[in-house]
RNA sequence: GGAGAGAUGGCCGAGUAGGUCGAAGGCGCUCGCCUGCUAAGCGAGUAUACUGGGAAACCGGUAUCGAGGGUUCGAAUCCCUCUCUCUCCGCCA
């Protein structure tokens, strides 16, 4: 959410700003609706100021017939408090319904584009390996090797869902465990293990709601939603609260399961582990002083990188452009492994800065000092990484000539010593 | 699922015949004094949001005692609904 006296004060730049992602108009209403509020809730506060004068008044008076002139007058005045009150409060949910729509202002340095096409690459890291056959994708040498099954997948559920068995079901814990290790023991954070269906306050805290709720699956009575990524639950740990100036960043990692309706992307990636509606991931959350966010998202990235490093996967960081970032973001960096088999970069990891944008929603703030007004803290979150996707990249980048897989070394301690998968 | 108890400020904890309660008291914390050091002691201060004025310091208004409604001139205190927590029984990983 955008600040709103920061609104009232730079609509124009607000606006111009918001141009650079696409689409427009996202502000409009915001004038009047502002000013209406502001003139509502003056003049019902002058008139409770009255009534609470008033009232005091009659509390003064100990024979209540001499305050029967007082008692008649301010049941008037509630009359017209209650009825300006539900004015004022339409009014708030309109504007509420405005802001809470308002994607983020993009950074100033999120390049300037108009789609995906104009992204920016950063850095590269790895050489794409030469393979001396034709390289296969993942779903052939997975469904060859019987590790992945995607019919049955199907049979249990649906389209996007997968059975993995065997060396595949030990390959994704393996990777789950080897991340999770990695970032709490040579990273600095601290794993935390979230409930993976949330509340409606928790989607709206991180932006998902109320603008995404086609994206989400959703729990009748009680209302709860399956998680997309982890950054709702982990992000929303702090609501609502006021965080130790020491304490920052607060660095979490958690491992879960992710939960996409996928609404929209029909035909794209329907075979294999890239798209499903529910995958694995391990996700990094920062909470930071709001001048240090900046260099946080560098060293998050730079976390993330590292498990491809380790795994000696060859990727390359994009800075996504402002019409391609998502909705709560400020800044994005996307990391994409390179994938043999389909022949390209796909995204692997999406680390974000948002600013003070879901901090602003979800209410978490610090004291720069003891006594000082409580300001929001910057939130950064970016995953650790996809792990179904990890799972692919390995299949591709590892694959031999004879169908089988060789295990990355970092990855055999916790593949119990298996060195190749047959 | 059945029966009962409870939700108050950073924490603990008063406050039920409705009024001067943003809320006693204690702890914690901050500043000052005192003290050879530490402990103790003394004094002052110590919620948040919105809003009006002000360059600012700051001053004023409104709201907030789990959430949302209601009764009333006036509600932490009365009524209704919901949520959460705890205890006992049942069930269950």
């Amino acid at each position: 959410m955008l600040d709103m006296k920061f609104l009232r004060e730079n609509l124009d730049e607000a606006e111009r700003r918001l141009a650079t992602r696409g689409g427009a108009g996202f502000l409009d209403g915001f004038r009047e609706l502002d000013s209406k509020r502001l003139a509502l809730l003056r003049e019902s506060e002058t008139l409770k100021a009255l009534r609470n004068k008033v009232s005091d008044e009659i509390a003064g008076i100990k024979d209540k017939s001499q305050a029967q002139d007082k008692i008649v007058e301010m049941r008037t005045v509630s009359q017209r408090i209650k009825a300006m009150d539900e004015e004022l409060k339409q009014v708030d949910e309109e504007l509420q319904g405005i802001l809470l729509t308002v994607p983020n202002l993009p950074d100033p340095s999120t390049p300037i584009g108009a789609s995906e096409s104009e992204n920016v690459e950063i850095r590269s890291w790895g050489v794409p390996p030469a393979f001396g056959f034709a390289a296969k994708e993942h779903w052939d040498i997975g469904e060859q090797l019987g590790i992945l099954d995607f019919e049955r997948g199907a049979k249990l559920t649906g389209a996007r869902f997968t059975l993995y068995r065997g060396a595949g079901a030990r390959l994704e814990r393996a990777l789950i465990s080897f991340m999770l290790d990695l970032h709490t023991e040579q990273h600095g954070y601290v794993e935390v293990l979230p409930p993976f269906m949330v509340n409606r306050d928790s989607m709206t805290g991180t932006g998902q709601l109320p603008k995404f709720e086609e994206d989400l699956f959703k729990m009748q009575d009680p209302e709860y939603f399956l998680i997309p990524t982890a950054e709702v639950p982990v992000t929303n740990i702090h609501r609502g609260e006021i965080l130790k100036r020491n304490d920052l960043p607060v660095c979490y990692a958690a491992y879960t399961p992710c939960f996409r309706r996928e609404a929209g992307s029909y035909g794209k990636d329907t075979r294999g582990l890239i798209r499903q509606h529910q995958f694995n991931k391990v996700e990094l959350v920062k909470f930071s002083h709001p001048a240090e966010s900046e260099a946080e998202l560098e060293k998050l990235t730079a976390n993330a990188e590292k498990v491809l490093q380790l795994l000696d996967l060859p990727y390359r960081v994009m800075a996504l452009c402002s019409g391609d970032i998502g909705f709560s973001a400020a800044k994005t960096y996307d990391i994409e492994v390179w994938l043999p088999g389909q022949n390209c970069y796909r995204e692997i990891s999406s680390c974000s800065n948002f600013g003070d944008f879901q901090a602003r929603r979800a209410g978490i703030r610090f004291r720069e000092e003891e006594k000082s007004k409580p300001e929001f803290v910057h939130t950064i979150n970016g995953s650790g990484l996809a792990v179904g996707r990890t799972v692919v990249a390995i299949l591709e980048n590892y694959q031999q000539e004879d169908g089988s897989v060789f295990v990355p070394a970092a990855l055999r301690p916790y593949m119990g010593g298996l060195e190749r998968i047959v």
